[in-house]
DNA sequence: CTGTTAGCGCATTCAG
DNA sequence: CTGAATGCGCTAACAG
């Protein structure tokens, strides 16, 4: 039905594998036999057959981005920093060979994130990027790493963004790794030390892209005989496979986030944190209590009560949590959030048990998502480079990229202070 | 360098064709052969070739969805629910033939979308859902509609949801169609009168999915012969080749908006609204402008001046349109918003230059977001059935429901009157 | 520079 | 019910 590479080489009179090389650009033509093919393909409004050339290549370009949450602009903005590193890599005229970046909504199941994979695992996916914090259950976990070692090893690359990097094996059982400073340390300290800045790195483009790791076997008797191991005996441990991360120092932002609300003179500070099964729940919670017991440890020991679990990082979550903190422990004087999302629900609850903010109470966010600057009021939160993220993400997706020392970047955080945070109202009475 | 079929085969002890056919699953097979099967294909972890098994079988199981902004939670909770649909299309056990619905944002630019188009076109997707409001250039809207035709023709089915469905032939050059009766007549009433109502259809499923329009010719001589021609020889008018759509009655809800906001006592209405290129924008505009004439002509004449056009459908749009508007008309005693986001963004605005709402000005978004109910103030706006929308252009797109009569659902717009609204302050002095 | 020749991995006749 | 054979449309050697 559709048209094929083989009538568009009839209609120019030339071979299929003629037109083949005038459409991947990638050999030499005469320019005269070039134009009559291209012609021919415009003639014939000829396109690509997807499938058969990622058979024929054993290479496809799609590239899947996994995200937690669609309606999420957290989501949005890293998904569509990853997508504009895939159009600005190959401009050629006519059907220039972009890669087609894709998103899937997990919903934050970890049942659709191993579905996903597997669909794009099916689809020998050039590329995969992770983002957003990974639930903590071990036995998705283990599931989760076996999938994308699985990936890694059939030459689909993937790039965890916003998410801590998979464990290491001599961790097993244990905390994810943490190859930079960027960790649970003693932390006595404000400013949060990322691991390595955002460099602009050289662009590293590789001559042949896709040429690198793959294929490790490359006449038909080899791969047969590894095809006939087993899994376990095939894969190795999977480390070194290259599984790339950027991770963000959450831990480090929190941090200085409750720094600044003890320095500002706040004693009772509650926080409305996310759903308690997730990373980056944990992660920030870990740098909030940090700050607290650096403080004095008194503070440290009612941080229990003070914390209230949403079910997720949306504004209704913020709203629950923060009534639900208000019955538990009305004297706070600041409320932390998930993140900004959470935070605008909590100021809206605030609002409406009577507390102003920052006067009564004192609110900050996370992530500095666009709409935190004009909120009113202006929102206290810590930025993360969530596009300058996305974009590298993608970069090392495409290969386009060094990989960071140890396959791990992390990425600072940086404290905004506006409006929505201010000292306490001296008691009266 | 992956496990193919023929290395479950040797495995299993059968054929090629036998592992084919038990994952396929629609065919007969021994239970005993079949489960051998399944144990290989479980020890191999065995994960079908994508691209192989989609050029021998002629078709994919990829479904695109464009978004015209990922960030944008319209957008996702449209998108959410197309998926939503793919996976509960059929939960076989092991690898489960589900569809892998992917998202691709656009950014609200023509070229991203054709691009993307080509691209799912390349893949040989199954479907396209093509979301929210269209850009009205002639020229783009030539192209795309070419695209989509040949997407069809070559058996992709096309969804389009929340935008107005392609110009019949009859009526090129001028407005879309408007197939049923929710468009630009009189229009003397305020309630939205809708083609037709989100009925509840029999799921109507195929028994063979994806068997029913496509392959018209059969045998490859008669392919041949087909493909021989040009595009213009081939493809008829396209029209009835089955591009269905969802569409939204803007102008209904937009009229019942300015309808009550009007019954409250004001006069001076004025309108944020989105980009003008855009239908969407056009259309609720549209019916703003039909309840004003509605009611008198004199306001109908001062619409024109009380419009500001923002640069897109988010926050920042709003507050830039807000005091725009406020320089041109400091008279508004409403101000009808583009959609809730935008609605937002003219609250604080208005807050900003001392405005309270609704005491001073009256706030009216579009679409009813889930924030917008616990927004302070609550927002009156007009509500959108969103996600069922976007879960029936689902069920279209997989050929799991009937087509509506004409290829066009409308789908109704609610009228949703909240804090935001109120009557105007009376004048004093 | 260009044509010819083999597959890529799978679905699907057609025989058994 | 199962196996052998064929071809989907394209790319990648290998000759010319």
């Amino acid at each position: 039905m559709a048209v094929t590479l083989a009538d568009v080489a009839a209609r120019a009179g030339v071979s299929a594998a003629t037109v083949s090389r005038v459409l991947s650009g990638n050999y030499p033509v005469a320019g005269a036999t070039r134009s009559r093919v291209l012609r021919a393909v415009d003639e014939l409004e000829y396109v690509v057959n997807g499938p058969a050339s990622a058979l024929a290549a054993a290479s496809s370009d799609l590239v899947g981005i996994l995200v937690n949450d669609i309606a999420d602009p957290f989501f949005g903005i890293i998904a569509g920093a990853v997508q504009s590193e895939m159009n600005g890599a190959e401009g050629g005229p006519g059907a220039g060979p972009r890669k087609l970046a894709v998103v899937c909504n997990t919903g934050g199941s970890p049942g659709q994130e191993l579905t996903y994979l597997t669909l794009l695992q099916r689809q020998r996916a050039a590329a995969v990027v992770l983002t957003g914090g990974a639930v903590e259950d071990p036995e998705h976990s283990a599931a989760l790493e076996g999938r994308l070692r699985r990936l890694a090893a059939d030459g689909t690359r993937v790039v965890l963004c916003g998410r801590p990097p998979l464990r290491t094996p001599g961790e097993r059982g244990g905390r994810p790794g943490k190859p930079d400073g960027a960790s649970g340390e003693p932390a006595g300290e404000a400013v949060a030390e990322a691991g390595e800045p955002v460099r602009v790195w050289d662009t590293v483009r590789a001559e042949e892209p896709g040429a690198e790791g793959r294929r490790q076997a490359r006449t038909p008797l080899e791969r047969r005989a590894v095809r006939a191991l087993l899994p376990e005996q095939r894969g190795g441990s999977g480390e070194g496979l290259g599984i790339l991360t950027v991770a963000f120092d959450n831990r480090g932002g929190a941090r200085a986030l409750t720094a600044h609300l003890l320095a500002l003179g706040h004693r009772a500070v509650g926080y409305v944190a996310g759903p308690p099964e997730r990373t980056t729940t944990r992660h920030r919670l870990e740098g909030h209590r940090a700050a607290l017991a650096a403080h004095s440890p008194g503070l440290s020991a009612g941080a229990e009560r003070l914390t209230v679990h949403g079910g997720g990082y949306d504004r209704g979550s913020g709203y629950d949590g923060a009534l639900e903190l208000l019955r538990r422990a009305p004297e706070v004087t600041a409320v932390l959030a998930a993140n900004d999302t959470v935070a605008l629900g909590v100021c809206a609850a605030l609002r409406e048990r009577g507390l102003r903010v920052p006067e009564d109470v004192s609110v900050a966010g996370f992530d500095d998502l666009p709409f935190s600057a004009d909120a009113s009021p202006a929102l206290t939160t810590v930025r993360l480079p969530l596009y300058e993220a996305g974009a590298r993400a993608g970069r090392l997706a495409l290969g386009r990229q060094a990989p960071p020392p140890g396959g791990v970047a992390t990425v600072r955080a940086e404290l905004m202070v506006r409006a929505s945070t201010a000292p306490p109202r001296p008691r009266t009475g």
